[in-house]
DNA sequence: GTCTGTGAACGAATTCACAGCT
DNA sequence: AGCTGTGAATTCGTTCACAGAC
């Protein structure tokens, strides 16, 4: 099939996705020219037929009897996922975990680039992060006239994370990564992912005691 | 069913279960007693029919025509995840992502203890975050013969990760939660969950284009 | 022979819809 | 009447297995 444009795209392929691009990225650092989806399966620990199903809703980047070429494919699956360009990213919250997130180096690596960071307290406005000067919450209108970001980071406790959200998607924002435990609510044009820290650890913990009770790997 | 102990549970039942508590918590707080399914569906945005079957796996924990008891189901739910005690949980890597996360409350507040701090970086050992004493990687083993805890963190450039899983394994460590982008490999009986922060920014810039296209949220 | 791309088969997870309890 | 618990139906996602390209 000629670019399965149309299909419906499940959704775990795109994070897979993410993860092809992660391996494609190791092979070209290695100098490999070549890789078959059984050799990606391997690094990835990814079904090859997965991997190959993943790549068909897209269009067809391999060659029967001798694989994928790794920058070319690397390319397109840039391409598909818009990481052809850089990413302006808005960055809400300087605590602790905001900070790290300011200077997260796999960030900028992967074309996203934070360009202002923003935080409602008072004693946090004018302090530098990652070489760039926090901004009060109100100056989000000003500075996203200029950044035109469509990407923004939520970093802030799960009591401010609505209201950050409402204004985030006020000033043009259509992509959130919120780190707040907490639900947003967002026009249908508006994309949230959440990442719960605690859910992770939560999580962990019932497996761990699943196992314990001698069930094994679920 | 009483307690369907034997029948399979889904992976997404467990993440969900954590989102439920969290919700019971906030009711908690509100000084709500009772619950129906239906008004968690609405806080959580889970469906109803979802949150019913999700806690058949369990048991029955509802009252037809009534609903839930909130501090109850809270209980049931903790106990099944393991969350009605307390757990040690070693950090590794003090970075900023690291150190964010000896400092991030909601570990604490929901039962996870950071324990110890290591990092081989001899810059970095003796240094205090959040209260505690970096340690080098050395000590791992003679640190946690006392702490004995069976949870760790792994915020280490994903060149160290393989390295401080081994280590980490070998010290009766049996579930991790990892922040290097990158997959570890472990025994059978190790938990691994990943969170790749650059991933989800992927992720996201993937929809972005999506929706430009028109295709609205998938 | 090797490997891709993909329909078909399978398995997992969600949602429906309703019997039965309060 | 209102709500739970759950088989049945459905939707969604993964894996198999093989025709066809190299």
């Amino acid at each position: 099939m000629r670019a399965g444009r149309f299909k419906k795209i499940p959704q775990p392929t795109i994070a897979r996705l993410s993860t092809y691009l992660q391996c494609l990225r190791d092979l070209e650092k290695e100098g490999v020219r070549t890789v078959s989806s059984r050799e990606i399966a391997q690094r990835t620990g990814i079904n090859a037929a997965q991997f190959r199903k993943d790549l068909s809703y897209f269009g067809e980047f391999g060659k029967p009897g001798v694989g994928y070429q790794v920058s070319h494919l690397k390319q397109r699956i840039m391409e598909q996922m818009g990481l052809d360009e850089e990413h302006p990213v808005l960055l809400v919250g300087a605590g602790s975990l905001g900070s790290a997130l300011a200077g997260y180096p796999g960030f900028p690596a992967q074309g996203f680039r934070i360009e202002a960071i923003f935080d409602n307290n008072p004693m946090k406005v004018g302090q530098r992060v990652a070489g760039i000067t926090i901004e009060p919450l109100e100056s989000l209108r000003r500075v996203n006239s200029t950044v035109r970001a469509k990407m923004a980071i939520i970093a802030v406790p799960r009591e401010g994370a609505q209201d950050v959200a409402d204004r985030l998607v006020r000033n043009g924002i259509k992509c959130i990564l919120n780190f707040a435990p907490i639900k947003v609510n967002v026009p249908d044009d508006v994309v949230v992912r959440n990442v719960d820290l605690t859910q992770e650890l939560e999580v962990l913990s019932y497996y761990m005691r699943a196992m314990e009770a001698g069930q094994g790997k679920q």
